[in-house]
DNA sequence: CGGGGTTGCTAATTCGTATAACCCAGTCCC
DNA sequence: GGGACTGGGTTATACGAATTAGCAACCCCG
């Protein structure tokens, strides 16, 4: 129901004319324009004008004679399962908000050409800056184009060193992981990767350094034999973990790369008849809010803060100027539940 | 590196003084106005110099003068859990820049000031429709500001009746899940329900609605005993079919109201030492993608067709003009996995 | 009573694009 | 040889808001 008055068409010509003074008056008392003068009564009609009328500004008007428009472009290759989508991108909104600035997203799942354009689209549209988020972490070649505008790279590294990067800190994550395993005593640790740590997948790469390098500080010599190479997805940690407990000298703990492939190991642990934590101890990694607090026992793992690195990646944007590609690095906190114990010969005392 | 020449400052004017015509000229041309005639080394000159400037259209001229926008605001008070969120986004937006428009997305997590706010500065934006989208299916207040624009309602329907709505059929969906049980030679079916369904829930009440319905038309009376309200979470399923499994005339078959619920219920019956089909055939319903699919056995489900929801939205926005409030249902498919099989005593045939 | 200061407001211009209206030089036709 | 086309452009204006420069009217003061 547009109620008569409500026109989305109200100009401030019209206010003025209602109003009975001219448009830059209009324009200066709506804007509080420091250090103009106007009779109260003046004020007073032109608000009340504004309102009756259901007046709005312009942005487009007010963008064309100002020059930089109050909105910036969020780019991702996302599909739609990437869980922590919403969290990067919730981030990122809550932090131009604050600015002022609404964000304009678009999802390309990949497709070049898709993002070509709707890149070319934003650049029309001025906005302050562009986001470019992976959906995984990875090394990517940013399109040329993004150099005319501020732009950061989230979760991911720019291979060109010409932006800079926001992305987790994948090596410490798997040291934290690894060491708070050795910690409640396990020796024999496996660690169920991703993918191969020696593909560009810094996630897969970083993580299992962590892990090498934990096991080294302790003194321990890692068994080759006890990494595995996943595929990030509950079928990776299925099957692995079924290989890593029926082979010879099985480990008492797993690191799972991520939590699906943790959630895998669970339900291979299940159906071997162990217990998890009292029999295995498994420590998984995103913290995934759908999956990590309901597996039975909760799973302790690392959160990657995304919603941290969503807000940060505004802030560079608006901080603009003279960034250079450099990356930052996001801590990623452990979460402590309930899928850790001390390993069964030590529990069991025997 | 900002290259010479492609600065992003570069207009029509510039285009056209390179080219040695007006700026008339160039537009025209450059948008292959029907109806002109201009010889082949005009054109030439000017698309010569147009993309030797870089140039690109600014959009904010051309909404300012043509008076609508290509763009498209989208509104959801989604939490980041949502896993579906993705999907409809992902639709909307697809269809949106099919017909050449831009997502304007805002998460107002609830927040009902930043709501109101994000819906002025659309406006301001001139988008040529809002989509105000729900994170689960409920009657909800739409705010008075959207009547000034074509809006929609996704996932949820406008308790005035003012604007068009979409929504997924609850009942059909409950009705298809438990014939599906039924015909599988199911006669004590239990519901573990999402929520109470006297509450204003839609997916609740109607998921329940189409239950009964199933058992009514195979001559079953439903036993007020099977049907349970949990909270739409893992711990609702656990819960719910711990009692129902343990307590006396247990059911064969659980109707799960969406899937983490039946995730619950399997962890339950895993627990229990019950295996799924063999003992107790189980149905979700959301069709989870980082859920369904990666239990063991495969939740057989129904889909909620987020995608084809999130893209008619846009295309009732694009529709336009004179659509009432009436609102319309998706039907929600089966997902054939393997969670469902004959019931012990048949499947035996004892 | 004339000059300077203040108060309260307006006229005019700018941003970049699209388009309606018009203009000029040739050509054709009768 | 004059009117009617036609091809190939140009000029001028509007869109809506922000802002600069300036203009009347009044007051005060010497």
């Amino acid at each position: 129901m547009t109620r008569p008055g409500t026109r989305s068409g109200t100009t401030m010509n019209d206010v003025a004319a209602a109003a009975g003074v001219s448009q830059a008056t209009v324009s200066l008392v709506l804007n509080e324009a420091a250090g103009t003068r106007f009779s109260e009564e003046t004020r007073r009609r032109v608000h009340a004008a504004a309102h009756e009328l259901g007046y709005r500004t312009n942005a487009h008007a007010k963008v064309l004679r100002d020059g930089v428009a109050g909105m910036i472009g969020f780019v991702g290759d996302f599909v739609a399962t990437a869980p922590f989508a919403g969290k990067i991108i919730e981030g990122a909104q809550a932090r131009a908000w604050e600015a002022g600035l609404l964000l304009l997203t678009v999802n390309t799942g990949g497709d070049k050409d898709l993002e070509a354009a709707s890149l070319e689209a934003m650049l029309s549209y001025k906005v302050a800056g562009v986001v470019y988020a992976a959906m995984y972490h990875r090394v990517l070649d940013v399109p040329d184009v993004l150099a005319e505008v501020p732009a950061v790279v989230l979760n991911s590294r720019d291979r060109s060193g010409r932006f800079p990067s926001i992305a987790p800190q994948e090596e410490l994550g798997g040291y934290t992981a690894t060491k708070r395993l050795l910690d409640a005593g396990h020796r024999r640790i496996a660690m169920i990767n991703i993918g191969a740590a020696d593909a560009a997948l810094p996630a897969a790469v970083g993580r299992h350094a962590g892990y090498l390098r934990a096991l080294r500080e302790h003194g321990l010599d890692a068994d080759p034999r006890l990494h595995k190479i996943g595929d990030g997805n509950e079928s990776g940690g299925f099957d692995n973990a079924v290989a890593l407990m029926t082979g010879p000298q099985p480990p008492t703990a797993l690191f799972c790369g991520n939590d699906r492939t943790a959630w895998g190991a669970y339900q291979a642990l299940s159906q071997l008849g162990l217990s998890v934590p009292n029999d295995v101890s498994v420590v998984g990694f995103d913290n995934q809010e759908t999956l990590a607090p309901h597996l039975r026992p909760g799973l302790t793992t690392l959160e990657l803060p995304f919603l941290e690195m969503g807000r940060r990646a505004i802030e560079l944007l608006l901080a603009g100027a003279d960034r250079d590609g450099s990356t930052e690095y996001f801590e990623c906190p452990l979460v402590e539940r309930h899928s850790v114990a001390a390993p069964p010969e030590i529990a069991g005392n025997k």
